[in-house]
Order: structure tokens, then C-alpha cells, then sequence
DNA sequence: TTAGGGTTAG
């Protein structure tokens, strides 16, 4: 521990030598720590004042030092403080757990749990919250309801607090009745015990339940409706959180910033570029305070809506920036196939002492692989442990398999698997095998693809693509197995569909959609492009179209791709010259792609096209991936 | 005399 100079704060303390009581000095230890609790060198000097005048083993002062040193981060210094004091009480054990639980070491915080229990150290209703607090964050169910039973022997009565935070224990670890069956049990359920059995019921992704519990209630203030925007927000149900923040307005509840953090979630999600314009201005208007949540929600919001300029701009009037700031920013950046930029970012970050966490390196490293820069991204992964000390996990070694497969690297990306030492998942697999159909590299693409349909979790996109492969390489009966296999298992082909906003109001379309009410003008265009296009040296790719059909039909089934539906959609109308802004939920294909590229030229509009990756800025012909995607 | 509420991006 360091020892600082004794500053004059305490140059006022009673004399130790004096004849004045311990109560007294100890009065005044605590009401300086009050004082200077938010200066770590003034706390450590108290300490060392307490220590000289034998006060630091008082377990009141013991506790509100290991309380200050916790609240600054000083997690080292809470430690040694704990093993110096004879005997911890159970005030000290919990102050110590919550410690661990708000600097994130959420197993020594059970660990420490554990401890006091062995030594015999009698739990209270606040160590018994805190270790619940540590097993919520860590999902560790187990110790948790080894918790609950040990509550139930020792006869300390299921406290309020503990009972709400078992409702979310098993809320998060997905065992919704018993979630629900302490909610029951408890006698007053009133508008926090009904958030906490909301938010259980969206974590278990029982969406009609938690808006049953929400209807129930009487009284309901601006946290129960933002935790229902939140959670109808991460179930997908992006549309549904807007409508429930338009009815929130109506009903006069007002929003926190942590409501609008969810709303603009939403929006970055819909590529809702016009609503979240409208919901910043809103924020201003009500002088909401832009804190770190809200600075990152906004540049996500516009980054991925596509306006990666406003993003910039933003980011540049944060004036203390922290991880998740430049997170949101080099994130946005990679989105766009800005990786130059993205990667100068990192480096900015790293001088301004700014510490990377997990999400940072997928990030860059995402950045490396859209821009193809290898040999950098190969470097930045080594960092991460050897300099940063983070462990790689299982989407860091995706991105270094991305990196390699994408520039055509493929024996190294396939042996990079076999020794990263963490099992393949199949979203790195896809990955590799789209490398193997970009490179041509048959025999390797049916190693991966013999992999990915062993893999014992595969979703309809693996599925698609495994499919796809066979397809491309004409292998029908392979292609139609696929199919079989997936159909048996009960999966269903996420529907390509797109969406652009016009006006207000977001337009959705399918593959040959018929449904929209200005469907005549939009095939009209569309035959009119189709027309146009050929003129530029546009062919149909027909492969791409992946079923066992002739090709003119292939050729069809290309023409009417959703992507191309929107933009028509938007051509027909919006002004000459409007940049049209077109969402897809899938990755685009090559056919739209060498299609939209045209379309832009000739139309002399700057299209933009958020897919499954990434974003395609078109615009005279060319699109910002430089067909690298 | 020592303390704990429910909602926040990637």
C-alpha cells in the first residue's frame, strides 16, 4: 500500500496521545472519510492516521474505509484492509462482497460468501442480497439456490429484498416458474416486485407474459414502462417497444434517459434513421442529459442507421470519452468499411489511456476483415492477451477466421480452428465456407461444410448457406438434403425481406412482394431498371438463385429480390437526388449488389444498404465495400 | 451509531 504525506485535512484529528476518547477520534475518522470519499489519496491518508492511533481495527471505521475504498475502485486496497482486520464481522464480509459485485469479480464475491459461512459468521438479510446481487450477474444458479435454501433453514425469513432478487435470479437463468412462484409469494407486490417479474419474463423470453404482469398493474412510473421498452427491444419486437413509448406519451409518464437509450435502440435496429432524428431532437428539446449510455446509444443509433457523418460528429462533442463510447464509434466505423479509420481509433483510444475490453477487438478486428487488412488484424489479435491481457473468445477467433478465409487464406483459417483451442461455432463455420464459395476452393469448402452439418447447434442461416453451397456448386440432391434435414428439425428460412423508410413510416417488402398499395409503379421501375441495366453490361448472375430450376426462371426469382423492391419503392417516391436508404435483414447477394451499383449510376443516387454485416454505400457506379464483403 | 430497490449500448 502506498503511503501518502499526511495532508492538513488531518492535521485537526485528536491528539492520540492526549487522554481523548476513542469514541471521539473515531467520530472523526468517520466524518472525514464522508468528507474526502471521493479522493483516494486523502482516504489513504486517513487509513494511515487510523492505523497510528490503533482506530483502523474499530470495526466502524474498519467498515466505512473498506466502504470508500469499494466506492473509488480501490478494490486492492479493500482487500488488504479485510485480511489486516481480526475477526471481520459480518458488515465488513458484506461490504467486501458488494465490492467484489460493483468492481465485477463476481466469484470472489461468492467465494467470499462462502468463506463467511465456514467461519461461522451468521449471514444477514444484506450479506444474503449482496451474494444474490454476485449470483444474478454470474448466472450462477446453483449457489444461488443453495442460498435460498440456506435462508429457508436458518429462519431469517424471506426479507423483500431477497425475495426480489431470487425473482431475478431465476428470471436470468431461465427458470421462469420459480421466478414466478416467489413473485407469488410475496405480500406486497407492488411496482418494483412487478418490474423485477417483468423484466424475469422478457430475460425467459416470455414476451405476452411480462405484458400481462404489465397490464395487471395500477400504478405504473416511468421504470416499469421502460423496462417493458427494453424488453419487447431485445426480444425483436422493435416495433412493439415504439408503440409502447407512443402510448407511454399519451398516457403523461415521463421518459428518463434510460428510456430514450431503449428507444433509440429500436430505431438502430429498424434503421429507423428519420424517428431516431426525430427522437434526438425530442431529447434536446426535454434537455435530457447526454451521459455515457446515451452518447453510445446515439452514435449507434446513427451509425447504424446510416449515417455514419452524424455519428462522427457526435462522438467528436463527447468530452469524456470511455470504452463503450469509442466501442459504439469504432463498431460504427467497421459497419461502414471504414477500417483505416476504425483501426486509428483503436490506436487514439489506447494513447488516451482509454483501456480495450472484449468488445473493442471485435470491433477492430471486424474493421480488418471488411478492409482486408491482414497482417494488422494478425497483430491486434496477438495484443489482446499479450498486451491487454484479454483472453480471446470464441467471436475474436471468428474474426481471425473471417480475415484469413476472406483474402482467400484458407488451409491457414482452417488450421487456425484446429488449434484455437475453443470449440468452432457455427457462425465461424459459415464464415469459412462462404470464403471457400468466394475462392472456389471445393475441397476444402466440403471439409467445412462436412463440419457445419455436424455441428450440434446450427441455425436457419447455416442451414441456408450450407445449402447454398451445394447448390453452387450444382450438387441438387446435396442442396435438397439440406433442405430435408432442416424442415425435419423444424427450422424455417428466415425470409429475405427489406425495408426503407419513406416519410415517416417504414416500408416493408418480401421477395416478389405484391402486397404494397404502389406495387404497379414500383414493378414499373423495376422493368424499366431490369431494361436500363442490361444497357450497362448488367447480366444476371443466375447461380446465385439456388434452386433446381431452369434459368430464366433463376433470372426471375433475381429480379424481384426485396432489396431491389425497396429501392424501386423509394425511386417512385422521393425527390430527384434523395439518398435512399434500404435495411436488409440477410446478407445481400452478388446479383443485387452488381444490380444496385448500376442503379445508382443511372438513377444518380447515393443508395445505401445496411445488411446482415454491413453497410454498401453506392453511389456513380461503385459501392464503398469495393465488392470486398 | 455501521448498509440493500426495479430500467441503459456493443
Amino acid at each position: 500500500m502506498i503511503i501518502s504525506p499526511v495532508p492538513t485535512i488531518i492535521a485537526n484529528l485528536p491528539n492520540p496521545h492526549s487522554s481523548s476518547h476513542d469514541s471521539n477520534l473515531r467520530r472523526v475518522i468517520i466524518s472525514l472519510l464522508h468528507k474526502n470519499r471521493k479522493n483516494p489519496k486523502h482516504v489513504q491518508s486517513i487509513h494511515c492516521h487510523a492505523i497510528k492511533t490503533r482506530t483502523s481495527q474499530d470495526p466502524f471505521v474498519a467498515f466505512e474505509l473498506l466502504r470508500v475504498y469499494c466506492k473509488v475502485n480501490y478494490i486492492d486496497h479493500a482487500i488488504k484492509l479485510f485480511r489486516c482486520t481480526q475477526n471481520p464481522n459480518v458488515y465488513l464480509y458484506t461490504s467486501l462482497i458488494d465490492g467484489f459485485v460493483s468492481f465485477g469479480s463476481y466469484t470472489d464475491a461468492i467465494n467470499l460468501f462462502c468463506q463467511m459461512v465456514r467461519k461461522h459468521v451468521l449471514a444477514d438479510n444484506y450479506a444474503v442480497t449482496a451474494m444474490l446481487k454476485a449470483c444474478v450477474l454470474q448466472r450462477a444458479l446453483g449457489s444461488g439456490k443453495e442460498v435460498h435454501g440456506l435462508v429457508l433453514k436458518s429462519g431469517l425469513g424471506l426479507d423483500r429484498s431477497i425475495a426480489l432478487k431470487l425473482v431475478e435470479l431465476y428470471g436470468k437463468c431461465g427458470v421462469l416458474e420459480d421466478a414466478r412462484k416467489m413473485f407469488d409469494g410475496m405480500p406486497e407486490r407492488d411496482v418494483v416486485a412487478c418490474t423485477v417479474m417483468i423484466g424475469s419474463c422478457f430475460d425467459c423470453g416470455m414476451v405476452e407474459e411480462a405484458i400481462e404482469v404489465f397490464n395487471e398493474m395500477g400504478t405504473r412510473d416511468t421504470v416499469c414502462w421502460t423496462m417493458v421498452i427494453d424488453g419487447l427491444v431485445r426480444n425483436g419486437e422493435f416495433n412493439r417497444g415504439l408503440e409502447v413509448f407512443r402510448e407511454m406519451q399519451v398516457k403523461g409518464v415521463e421518459p428518463n434517459e434510460v428510456t430514450f437509450v431503449c428507444v433509440l435502440s429500436a430505431c438502430a435496429q429498424l434503421g429507423a434513421l428519420e424517428l431516431g432524428r426525430w427522437i434526438h431532437a425530442y431529447m434536446r428539446k426535454c434537455g435530457v442529459e447526454v451521459n455515457r449510455f446515451v452518447a453510445g446509444a446515439l452514435i449507434n443509433m446513427y451509425s447504424r442507421c446510416g449515417d455514419i457523418d452524424e455519428a462522427q460528429a457526435l462522438f467528436d462533442g463527447v468530452r469524456v470519452k470511455d470504452v463503450s463510447t469509442y466501442n459504439s464509434m469504432i463498431g460504427g466505423l467497421a459497419l461502414h468499411g471504414k477500417s483505416i479509420e476504425a483501426v486509428e481509433l483503436f490506436s487514439e483510444m489506447l494513447k488516451e489511456r482509454v483501456r480495450p475490453n472484449g468488445i473493442t477487438f471485435v470491433g477492430v478486428l471486424n474493421a480488418c476483415s471488411h478492409g482486408g487488412l491482414v497482417d494488422l488484424g494478425g497483430e491486434i489479435f496477438e495484443s489482446m492477451e499479450m498486451i491487454h491481457g484479454i483472453e480471446p473468445e470464441v467471436e475474436h477467433y471468428g474474426c481471425m477466421v473471417d480475415i484469413l478465409g476472406r483474402v482467400g487464406r484458407l488451409e491457414e483459417a482452417f488450421d487456425f480452428i484446429g488449434r484455437m483451442g475453443v470449440e468452432a461455432d457455427d457462425k465461424m463455420l459459415c464464415s469459412l465456407l462462404s470464403a471457400c464459395k468466394i475462392h472456389k476452393n471445393i475441397g476444402m469448402g466440403e471439409k467445412v461444410a462436412k463440419l457445419l452439418s455436424e455441428h450440434y447447434r446450427i441455425d436457419s442461416g447455416s442451414f441456408i448457406m450450407l445449402s447454398n453451397f451445394y447448390a453452387s456448386l450444382g450438387r441438387w440432391s446435396y442442396a435438397a438434403e439440406v433442405r430435408e434435414k432442416m424442415e425435419k428439425g423444424g427450422i424455417i428460412k428466415e425470409p429475405g425481406c427489406s425495408s426503407i423508410e419513406v416519410n415517416n413510416a417504414i416500408h416493408e417488402f418480401f421477395s416478389g412482394d405484391l402486397r404494397h398499395p404502389e406495387r404497379k409503379r414500383i414493378y414499373k421501375k423495376l422493368e424499366e431498371l431490369n431494361y436500363l441495366t442490361k444497357f450497362e453490361g448488367y447480366l444476371p448472375a443466375t447461380e446465385v438463385a439456388l434452386h433446381d430450376i431452369d434459368d430464366e426462371q433463376k433470372e426471375l426469382a433475381l429480379a424481384v429480390h426485396s432489396e431491389r423492391l425497396a429501392i424501386c419503392y423509394g425511386l417512385v417516391s422521393t425527390e430527384a437526388y434523395t439518398t435512399l436508404r434500404v435495411g436488409k435483414n440477410l446478407r445481400i447477394c452478388d446479383d443485387c449488389h452488381a444490380m444496385i451499383k448500376l442503379i445508382a449510376k443511372i438513377t444518380r443516387r447515393k443508395i445505401v444498404v445496411r445488411d446482415r454485416n454491413r453497410f454498401h454505400h453506392f453511389e456513380n457506379g461503385e459501392c464503398s465495400c469495393k465488392d470486398y464483403w
